[in-house]
DNA sequence: TATTGTTATACTCTATAACTATA
DNA sequence: TATAGTTATAGAGTATAACAATA
């Protein structure tokens, strides 16, 4: 207990040593803004980004299944279709077997706005990572594919895309 | 439109190869809720985590002080600081020289809470790394220190305390 | 009876702005 | 007049649940 300059009884626990988690969740964080505010001259939002890019893969799925695979609840997904619907980069048509379901397909106007979404998304990455070599990105890809952050269902898709925050473990039941 | 496998004139924008802005990002939600998942049998959010860090560090500040350091406006502050008074984690009291001003500070509950905080905050760490050995860990937190997330403001504060989306540019004027 | 999509409603969270008491 | 803190209010976003059409 003897001590010479601080009298702090406890360590000061503010300054722990950076960890992968803070540091990771504060980019990412920061990332999601970046791209919010690329996005917003195309008039759209991340989510939307994340929608028209599944709807790319999943060519005349129906909104379940759409919803679905990106964990999506069946309220938000006829909000967001709505609203792309709306800006006419995605239509509503009917399912050819099942008379309740729909299917929705991008327009010509859907791709070509999701094609320039990909380039400012490129730009984004390409700006994070200028201070980095080839074999020093692929090395950070390395690692942080290495990292355990559970949620391992839904792959290649963003939780937040799901909402707020997932309290019950997955909302089908 | 003839087609062997793959129809698909332009090539998949969904099967994009991974990128570090993403999977940042989408750890750095799930970090996020395992965080929220992790503080809340303390009854706290990682929000108030924050907040109690920062009081920690600035002992005897006034809450105008503290709110400016964490980028914070001062109506969330008023609400962070009345929850954490409410469960007497801190406590409000006169500022020396101004009387407008309050200070706040941890109780011995707040400084014990905050503790078992980062002990749960430490473990989450563990399990998030805990594919990676010694050395590869220190070059991953290498890595991510050199990309570039703007927002330096701010060092050590996590972006998200200061709430939704920081859409004018820094809060202050 | 179950399922697809939709709508209605309540709830949480955040932001804007007005207010008080000091300076 | 400006500032620290607070309160009030409105707005956005999310989730819960009820609903109509079809299976």
């Amino acid at each position: 207990m003897t001590q010479a300059t601080v009298p702090n009884p406890n360590p000061d626990p503010a300054a722990a040593p950076p960890s992968v988690a803070f540091v990771v969740s504060r980019l990412g964080f920061a990332v999601g803004g970046q791209l919010a505010d690329a996005l917003k001259p195309l008039g759209i939002e991340p989510r939307h980004f994340g929608l028209l890019r599944a709807l790319a893969m999943t060519k005349g799925q129906s909104q379940k299944a759409i919803a679905t695979t990106l964990n999506l609840h069946p309220n938000r997904m006829v909000a967001l279709v709505d609203e792309l619907e709306s800006k006419k980069l995605v239509r509503r048509r009917p399912h050819p077997s099942d008379r309740r379901a729909h299917t929705v397909v991008l327009t010509p106007a859907g791709e070509q706005l999701l094609q320039e979404a990909f380039r400012l998304a490129i730009g984004i990455e390409t700006a994070l990572c200028a201070d980095l070599d080839r074999d020093e990105r692929q090395q950070l890809l390395h690692l942080l594919s290495k990292l355990r952050a559970g949620d391992t269902d839904h792959p290649g898709v963003h939780p937040g895309l799901a909402g707020r925050r997932d309290t019950s473990r997955g909302m089908n039941q």
